[in-house]
DNA sequence: ATAGGGATTCTC
DNA sequence: AGAATCCCTATT
């Protein structure tokens, strides 16, 4: 790197304390493939990436919940197949966005074979690379870069994710993948369960299903899980 | 057409 | 504890 460029970095403050590229490859489909169940627990310790180049932001997955189908009374697409729905319904390893509260966006993993509807919802990540850009979008109040994307509305304000991107393959789109770190790291992290969050609307049978997983002890969860007595 | 409510987050 | 805020879904 020449001097030019490491100044340039030094002042820009977007790139002032990133770390070095880390050498990632993407998920291949068929780990999306089966049901959200199998797919969620899968899917922690694995990478979200946003865009590709100097500008790309690398997170760790920390926390997922999964969501079942039609049957599933917490999840969308317990009114079957809608508009608003319709990704959910198709083939695996797509995005399904959506807008809650007027206001904030969340990010789904479509998983299962065509016709199944099931999904895994991104609860909490931990930011690897492009933190300042995540500094940026979540702005003021923000707190730690460890909670950045500690929440499924923060990771999607913090890696820019809205509707736009409902519906990019998340396997083959440059805008927003799945990755894991090369070559493969560590042991596969340590998880935890506990009932999903803010579903209770779906009644106590859906909303206490611990179908919520998470790393044991994360500094970036959503919020902590229940201790089991 | 209209009403009811939400897979959240921030602030008081 | 309460607000913010818009889109979806169901009902009239």
């Amino acid at each position: 790197m020449s001097i030019a460029a490491t100044v340039a970095d030094r002042h820009d403050p977007e790139l002032s304390t990133d770390p070095p590229a880390m050498p990632i490859q993407r998920l291949d489909r068929d780990e999306i493939a089966a049901s959200s169940l199998v797919v969620a627990p899968r899917l922690l310790g694995k990478l979200l990436v946003r865009g590709e180049g100097k500008h790309r932001r690398v997170a760790r997955i920390v926390e997922t919940e999964a969501y079942a189908g039609p049957g599933d009374l917490a999840s969308h697409a317990r009114a079957g197949r809608t508009t608003r729905t319709a990704v959910m319904f198709g083939p695996p390893g797509y995005a399904y966005v959506y807008l809650v509260y007027g206001m904030h966006h969340c990010l789904n993993v479509v998983c299962s074979p065509e016709g199944e509807a099931s999904a895994v919802l991104i609860r909490a990540i931990e930011p690897l690379e492009g933190l300042g850009q995540m500094r940026a979008r979540r702005g003021h109040g923000a707190g730690t870069d460890e909670r950045l994307g500690a929440g499924p509305a923060r990771l999607c304000q913090a890696l820019d994710i809205d509707r736009s991107l409902g519906g990019v393959d998340l396997l083959h789109d440059e805008r927003l993948w799945l990755a894991r770190a090369t070559p493969g790291v560590a042991n596969a992290p340590e998880v935890v369960s506990g009932p999903r969050i803010g579903v209770a609307y779906a009644g106590p049978d859906w909303a206490t299903r611990p179908w919520r997983f998470g790393i044991a002890g994360h500094r970036s969860l959503s919020r902590p899980f229940p201790t089991s007595p």
